[in-house]
DNA sequence: TGTAATAGTGTTAAAATGACACTAATATAA
DNA sequence: TTATATTAGTGTCATTTTAACACTATTACA
């Protein structure tokens, strides 16, 4: 059987890489011919649809092996007015040490941008970030999805500045740093982050680095 | 441009019909070319993928409107050994009066089947509705997505007993009665379900029926 | 009229949550 | 060397939520 291409929707994966930057959820994107848009594109033959999301990511912003996870496939007849194109959507967490701004992107392709106050960009890829940021806010309060953004190494300050960042409201210490603890997925290194004109603080990391479990 | 064929995965949708039918979880299978699977086939040309999803369902099961919901797309290079299909897969709810079967089903192209205990289904359609169970019984926890599954009106015990049959853990009545009250997603018709030998029991109905609320 | 069957109803102990304020350790500047 | 600024780190208690638990009410039918 072989069907007409007509009949056959182009399919892409577009990934969303987020990242906490300076006090800020951003979103990596990716110059595309028609302006700025997600990193993404078609599908190969006989790729898989994860590695496909992965390779694009890689090619078009240089970034290495991430958490990624699918979102949602994104279908609506005319999201594209060019053609017909299908979308597997994925996002991507990419650690980044607080105070850092991660590795250089390359060249003018690539650009981060606030996920409060993104420019225009291509297509539905505003709405596909939208649904992945409420995503990756829901799966804050019922899983550890939140180190996947952390670096190898950081504090208890650091991971609840992120939940605050993403839920974009403050959250007690106290209560925080016990739920954390008693969660056990992080361990003291016994190491000290030693910051500018203030008392060191411990240095934890994941217990189960790339894994992420539900919780509750 | 045109891109030769055999670069374009065929994209399919792929529905997992839910119902509580007698005191089981059962799936709508249908008679596909090489084996019972799933309702599904190709997306059409400038198809929306929910219109699609819900006129496959249609076409091969004469199920009216239901509810239904995007679960995942399963696009594995080799799922399907023939070509290169990708599936987006929904599930569907159908609301079935208990001590009923529902409408019957059409002729010898579908038959129902208990979750557990599937026949050998073509593809990795076993896996779909493993995928689909779990996210069912985990929206039970957090959502009112179990009224979809009821006829219009409905006993609170068979409305504890739906939750009880897809959670596979039996549940206290008074407690289930006081959360689901207090939730007011439900409210008393006045009218009472006479059954034979026994006390007869208020008749509720969902207050926002096809609606499904997060709660919690 | 008795029996079988399901409907319907509150209380209490335990656990989880959420609010809240002070001391400790360091770097730096005076 | 000492004072100051800055962030790290720590526990209690009231409130809310959850979970366990058993009896009476209403009907159909024998």
């Amino acid at each position: 059987m072989n069907l007409p291409n007509a009949s056959l929707p182009t399919l892409t994966t577009d990934v969303v890489p987020f990242a906490i930057r300076g006090e800020r959820l951003e979103v990596l994107l990716a110059r595309q011919t028609t302006g700025w848009g997600l990193p993404g594109g078609p599908v190969g033959v006989d790729e898989d649809l994860d590695v496909a999301a992965r390779r694009q990511l890689a090619e078009q912003t240089g970034l290495p092996e991430v958490y990624l996870e699918q979102l949602y496939t994104f279908g609506r007849p005319n999201r594209d007015p060019a053609r017909r194109m299908v979308a597997v959507a994925y996002f991507a967490l990419i650690p980044i040490a607080s105070g850092s701004v991660g590795a250089p992107v390359a060249g003018d392709a690539v650009r981060w941008a606030a996920a409060d106050g993104l420019p225009p960009l291509i297509l539905d890829h505003g709405e596909i970030v939208a649904v992945a940021r409420r995503r990756l806010a829901a799966k804050l309060l019922y899983s550890t999805i939140a180190l996947q953004l952390m670096p190898e190494r950081f504090t208890l300050s650091e991971l609840q500045a992120v939940h605050e960042i993403i839920l974009g409201e403050p959250l007690d210490k106290r209560n925080f740093r016990k739920r954390v603890l008693t969660l056990e997925c992080i361990e003291a290194t016994g190491e000290l982050a030693r910051h500018s004109g203030r008392r060191p603080a411990q240095l934890y990391r994941a217990q189960h680095p790339g894994q992420v479990e539900l919780i509750r």
